[in-house]
DNA sequence: CGGCTGACTCTGG
DNA sequence: TCCAGAGCCAGCC
């Protein structure tokens, strides 16, 4: 497979289900060759035309990242929270209950 | 070819 | 428990 680090990242992200939510560090360990940074700068680059839920990726801490302004962000936990997603007070999602089951594997 | 960038994660203090 | 610094690597000038 010659498919760039961010195609595999962006097929990873795709096979997340609906109500569920992963990690930057989750995609990281699943896409052979990945780091959280990759994760990160290949989501902040993620076109939109290839209908990418990138809202459905988080930081480890369970949160959405602090990128930019924070509408943004707001925007992101409000397209979670109406798939079925619940952030606490914090403002955390909770893992062990939305916590994506990466059942798939990259090779 | 060389250098900069990035929505993160981990470890140490 | 919280804050700060280093690491990582592909993609784009």
């Amino acid at each position: 497979m010659e498919k760039s680090v961010y195609q595999r990242i962006y097929n990873t992200i795709k096979q997340i289900p609906s109500g569920r939510v992963a990690s930057y560090g989750q995609i990281a360990r699943l896409v052979s060759n990945c780091t959280p940074r990759m994760v990160g700068y290949a989501l902040a680059a993620t076109p939109s035309e290839l209908n990418i839920p990138w809202h459905r990726v988080i930081n480890s801490q369970g949160k959405i990242s602090p990128r930019s302004s924070g509408e943004d962000t707001m925007l992101q936990q409000k397209l979670l929270e109406s798939e079925g997603i619940v952030f606490d007070i914090n403002g955390s999602a909770d893992f062990q209950k939305f916590g994506w089951k990466s059942t798939i594997s990259i090779k």
